[in-house]
DNA sequence: GCCAACGTTGGC
DNA sequence: GCCAACGTTGGC
């Protein structure tokens, strides 16, 4: 798939919309992820210039909140050297890491978050990957037509 | 905070 | 390589 188009969970306790407008130059190595499927796309195929919707999971209100833009193609999570990181991971080597992260900016905030509960409700957003059954995939591809749903609707 | 739905691990 | 046990995700 060659998705330009993608959507990143995050949850705001850890990591919010907010934190990364605060970031030095509103930029954030987005670290930490640790699932095969997302780690192949994080790996192969989410290059600079791809465009990616925040959302906020796990706290009300779910939502996508704003959107980002790839700086810098995927390398290599450091954290996963770093033996006293959460996300440390001995089996892993810097001859054949296991773990990778892409680096994102901020675009912009939403003036009206788009909830899952709205996207919920769109017929037109019903093959998101966000709302199939059982999905926990925290990096997603998005289709241009979803992508263009969303954030029309994060401008309402 | 609960727990269903997943994903991963490791004994065999 | 099966699968029970365990760990994690994330909506509710």
């Amino acid at each position: 798939m060659s998705s330009k188009y993608w959507l990143f969970k995050s949850e705001p306790e850890v990591f919010s919309i907010h934190d990364l407008k605060r970031a030095p130059k509103k930029t954030t190595q987005w670290e930490g992820v640790r699932n095969y499927q997302a780690r192949n796309f994080l790996r192969d195929e989410i290059k600079k210039g791809d465009q990616v919707l925040f959302y906020h999971s796990r706290k009300d209100p779910m939502a996508v909140v704003g959107t980002a833009i790839v700086t810098k193609d995927g390398y290599p999570d450091p954290f996963q050297f770093e033996p006293n990181s959460k996300y440390y991971d001995p089996k892993s080597s810097s001859e054949n890491p296991r773990w990778y992260l892409v680096e994102i900016k901020l675009d912009q905030i939403f003036s009206k978050p788009v909830t899952l509960k709205e996207i919920k409700g769109n017929a037109a957003l019903k093959d998101m990957v966000l709302v199939q059954k059982g999905s926990r995939l925290s990096i997603q591809p998005v289709r241009s037509k979803e992508w263009n749903a969303i954030v029309q609707a994060g401008h309402l």
